[in-house]
DNA sequence: CGGCATCCCTGCTGATACTG
DNA sequence: CAGTATCAGCAGGGATGCCG
């Protein structure tokens, strides 16, 4: 590998400038966009302020675990805000930061691409698959 | 969950329409395009057709197992054309699809993005970090 | 209510060896 | 060269139980 912490290569291969695997910028963001619930999360953060409970009861199949997991690296990574009533019982609220905001603006564009797409994707396989199974009988 | 092959909500939640774990196109198109080597593939095979042998060597890391892996995944959802010449020794060919051209720049959105933000995204971390260890010594 | 700690299990991935 | 097949290791994620 060989820019561990940035990614701006002095290599000569452009397309290595932005990603090598491990320690390049563009790798951990899409891994935490692409992650099961993260996602899912900013989504729901986007149209409004959200209760731990209520993220939980909305997603739908999310484990609590991974919930806290999930909104723990998102604010780390400073796309979610966590903020701490101290009240009894305890609420916590999870929105989104502006930088979030504007992540969740440019999933968009990939989000689209994949409804404009979905029906060749779909195609794409099925023809792939029928190829498949006759070469395998053949 | 909902809609188990389309995404087209009759739900309400109109988050939930794009994404709810399963059956989602989304969450495919997004697993794919995160995957450890894929949007590297796609990136290389941007800028020119590539042999299997070529891509292994720029990628540096891959398993020769993985990046056959990410190739037949990316041919089978028409991303990527796989071309075989009947020569010997074998030479097989790879180049981006048209569709799999629109994807590569589709996700140069996300990557400019990413780029735009890496320093706000480090700062973030680096005051998360500090913020817990204070918490844990205090 | 919100969250952390533990256990456990699945499946993804890499390493290795063999084929057309 | 370009794969396929097999095996083993490890991390991710669910289930459960306990705390503030």
């Amino acid at each position: 590998m060989k820019s561990p912490s940035h990614c701006t290569g002095t290599d000569d291969d452009q397309a290595r400038q932005w990603d090598t695997r491990e320690g390049c910028e563009v790798r951990q963001i899409l891994d935490r966009v692409a992650d099961k619930w993260s996602l899912l999360v900013i989504a729901l953060l986007d149209r409004r302020t959200l209760r731990f409970t209520e993220l939980r009861r909305e997603i739908d199949g999310v484990s609590q675990r991974m919930l806290t997991v999930t909104l723990r690296q998102l604010e780390r990574d400073g796309l979610v805000h966590r903020t701490v009533h101290p009240v009894v019982p305890p609420r916590v609220d999870y929105r989104l930061t502006p930088m979030g905001a504007t992540l969740h603006h440019t999933i968009q564009a990939l989000v689209a691409w994949t409804e404009d797409h979905q029906d060749k994707i779909a195609a794409a396989r099925a023809e792939y698959d029928q190829r498949e199974g006759e070469a395998r009988s053949a």
